[in-house]
Formats: structure tokens, C-alpha cells, sequence
DNA sequence: GCATCATACCTAGACAGCATAGGTATCTAT
DNA sequence: ATAGATACCTATGCTGTCTAGGTATGATGC
């Protein structure tokens, strides 16, 4: 039972997505799983953003798709371009750095 | 020169404004250079978002204000309530969550 | 055979919240 | 006198998540 109507998640979907593409190929509904298991059910996106999410990132040339048939379903396979993995980078280079600045000025006992 | 139009910021102005003034009572345009310091210039929120802001956090019953004139130039303080130190505690230990579960996998050399 | 659930894809519309861009007024410095 | 910093404010736009649907196939249980 993820957090639900969570603040701080504004980009998250994209930044986990690419990450975990980053390890292998997945399709949409796995992902959505993925994220479940992968955070210990701390966050939980449903298809309705994933899905959404993963047309534009493909649109924008950041992912490619493989179709593929599997017990008579269709899936559709994702893969993270090299464009794609420059997108990360960028995305969690700016995660840790918004998160350590947060987190001092959430830990500060105040300086002055 | 803050971040412009970055992901990861949903909720953050809150959290931030609520923690700042935990220290000391404050007033807007002050906050707003606050954040700005405090964070080394990495997150600056305008005046348009943090003035709603205050005003729905004082509407909630988080903070009240106290007016003040200085120097002919009349100032909005802004103080937590208790009930405002409980939301900025559940903010607070939300946003660590997130963080720590996010930068898990983030780093994660992917278990199985 | 039939209903139900998990799988697997998708979209539309509501909603929240940050970003931009204004606007007013006073005080100080050039 | 003009410009800039101080100090407040609101309205509108935009982006992105959330909810709530919809379709279709395969497996499971009765």
C-alpha cells in the first residue's frame, strides 16, 4: 500500500523508470511492479502514470521499443538509448544534489 | 541562479518553510531569501509561490501571523503553531523515507 | 461452461502545485 | 528624479501526478 497522494515525488516516475531500465529491458506493466518490490512497496505509481510516462520518454528519444509475444500476450519492451542514460545521469546528479541540500538545512541546528 | 523549473521539488516549499521557521519567526520576503542562502543558491522559490503558501499553511491553522512595521514598511510575521510542528515532523520524516528508499535504488547494484 | 482474477496494454479528465509575470507602495541611494 | 531594494499580493499558465475508466487474453475455480 504505497504512499498515496505523496509530495516530494514530482520527476520520481521518470527517474526510477530509467534506472530500472538501466539494468534490463522491462515492459510497462512490469515496471509498475518493479517499483513496488523494488521499493519495499514505499512507492507505488499505477499504470495511468507509467504508461503515459514511458510514451513520452520514447517520444523524446530517451527509450526504444521491442514488441514481443509472450503466452499469447503482447508486451512491449523498453530499452534506455544513449540519450536515454545522459537523461539519468542528469536526473540523479540533480537528486543528490537537492537531496543533500534538503537534508542540511533540514539537520541544521542553525549556524548563525 | 536556483534551479529552474527542476523535478523533485514538489512539496519541498513546505517542508522548507516550516522548518525555517521552527528557528525563528519570519515574514515572507524574508523566507524567500532564506531559502536562498540557506541553500547555497541551489533552490529559490519566487514570491508567487511562497506568499500562497504562507497564506494556506495560516488558513490550515499551521501558522499565525503577527504584523509588524519596521522602518515605515509593515511586515507579516509568520510563527509555527504546534499543529505546524506536527505537520512539519510528518513532512519531515516523509521526505526521509522517500530519500532513503529512492537512493537505495538508486545505488543498487541490483540484488538478484 | 462461466465467472473471476491476473496479465498487459491504453486514454481522458480531474486536480495539485510550482513557475511566470504581473501589480502596489515605501524607503534609500545615485 | 530615477532606479533599486524592500515588502506585500494575485492571476494565469503549465507540468505532472492521480483517479477512473476501457479493451483483451490467459489461467483458475466452481
Amino acid at each position: 500500500m504505497a504512499i498515496a497522494q505523496s509530495p516530494f515525488l514530482n520527476g520520481v516516475p521518470e527517474l526510477l523508470v530509467l534506472r530500472l531500465l538501466r539494468d534490463r529491458d522491462m515492459y510497462g506493466y512490469e515496471i509498475v511492479q518493479a517499483i513496488r518490490d523494488a521499493s519495499g512497496d514505499v512507492i507505488g505509481f499505477a499504470e495511468g502514470v507509467i504508461y503515459p510516462l514511458l510514451h513520452g520518454l520514447e517520444r523524446d528519444g530517451a527509450l526504444i521499443t521491442r514488441r514481443q509475444t509472450v503466452n499469447g500476450r503482447s508486451r512491449v519492451y523498453y530499452s534506455v538509448t544513449s540519450r536515454g542514460a545522459d537523461r539519468l545521469a542528469a536526473l540523479a546528479a540533480q537528486w543528490h544534489s537537492l537531496h543533500h541540500t534538503i537534508s542540511d538545512i533540514l539537520a541544521e541546528p542553525r549556524h548563525a
